[in-house]
DNA sequence: CCACAACCTGACCATCCGGTCAATAAAAAA
DNA sequence: TTTTTTATTGACCGGATGGTCAGGTTGTGG
């Protein structure tokens, strides 16, 4: 666990927006314990002390703990999704598989917290979010995969498993946020830099689009 | 977590191998319960129920929790060692990472306690590996690393970079293990059959084959 | 058979943790 | 200002957990 500071506040803002504000400190407080503690390591007490706030004052904004964790959870997920957008609409598999990767990379860069979170509860057997799993995330799978095959019907890209393609996505472009402790120790104990980063990008996309024939 | 049958009990054998037996019930349950709740989230009594044995039984073989919890994540990693002697001594590209995918699969297949135990260690930022992972894996890595550049240089395979290869190599193998559940899920609830095991070893290696330049 | 070592285990303890609550303060509404 | 709602927090509690230990059993070498 990381003794860093705690998260940092933002300007009080209106009074009316005293609970929306604290949710927020809170939340995230909460998703980097839980991300390097995992959900029974992670006590009410560290979460307070890297909120800033009192153990009780948690309690009285999310009744439990999984309350809390399951708040956590969702969030990652709606930022996944939405970076699907990527996907539709795109006219060649180059364009819409190097979008969405380039948008998965970005989102390991900047919710490495949340990627870990999700890693461990669906490791855990997705214990709070396995009705996700069935229907929000099924039902998305379900349509990229017919985007892909589409694009090999066309004769746009190799016919490789679309599924298989998917989690491959998945798997690459979240190892960057869920190993980025091992990363980093391989890396001379130093952070990707900015143009590491690029060039992760460019590599992954290179060797992907190439594999699939898309380039 | 599973509440599913505890792990079976191997015939007696000799009086002298009490120990070894015994440890092995114990290094199996807790591998177990290691992936399925975290460190934080397993309990000595749920390891110790698992294994058949008395709680303070536990105890007189393993110090601590963190004595038992260290000894399980040694021993995937020295599997994960052991699937590099595929690489090695392999005449070209397409042979070598290959035979690492096939290995690093049946691996995920055969071993995905072990797997996610590991990914949770170094989510967690490492707190017990962190001297293997400086020593033992760098100096792997650095290795492979420079076989992979010799392929290159003989041109054998394109110029990709050999690190992000390798990650993406442990990203997709490992995926199959940590992510089971959801890919369980998002298989009608059925575990992955022999065959669509089959299928998707050569789904990866058809795509980082064609992708590295190497078929 | 004896003595010693290895192994086993129920009972126990100190600590920690999630959650509660009552009392108080601060805003907002009236 | 008075009333009502919302937010704050120290103190506390019951239960669970890692770990201990003393006394017992089993197996083995002499």
């Amino acid at each position: 666990m990381t003794k860093s500071a705690q998260v940092s506040r933002i300007r009080p803002g209106r009074r009316t927006d005293i609970r929306r504000e604290n949710e927020r400190l809170i939340l995230d407080a909460a998703e980097k314990v839980f991300a390097e503690a995992g959900f029974g390591g992670a006590t009410m007490q560290l979460i307070a002390d890297m909120a800033g706030l009192p153990k009780a004052n948690l309690h009285y904004y999310f009744a439990t703990k999984e309350d809390l964790y399951r708040r956590v959870v969702s969030q990652i997920f709606e930022i996944w999704l939405d970076a699907a957008a990527s996907f539709d609409n795109a006219p060649d598999p180059a364009t819409g598989i190097g979008a969405y990767i380039d948008a998965k990379m970005d989102i390991s860069r900047t919710h490495p917290h949340g990627s870990k979170v999700w890693a461990t509860e669906v490791m855990h057997g997705a214990p709070v979010i396995q009705d996700y799993l069935e229907t929000t995330l099924k039902h998305w799978t379900d349509g990229r995969i017919a985007v892909i095959q589409r694009w090999i019907d066309k004769g746009q890209m190799a016919p490789v498993d679309p599924r298989h393609l998917l989690y491959m996505l998945w798997a690459t472009t979240q190892h960057y946020a869920d190993f980025g402790h091992q990363i980093e120790t391989l890396n001379a104990g130093q952070p990707l830099s900015d143009r590491q980063w690029a060039e992760v990008k460019a590599s992954v996309k290179t060797i992907i689009l190439r594999g699939i024939g898309a380039v």
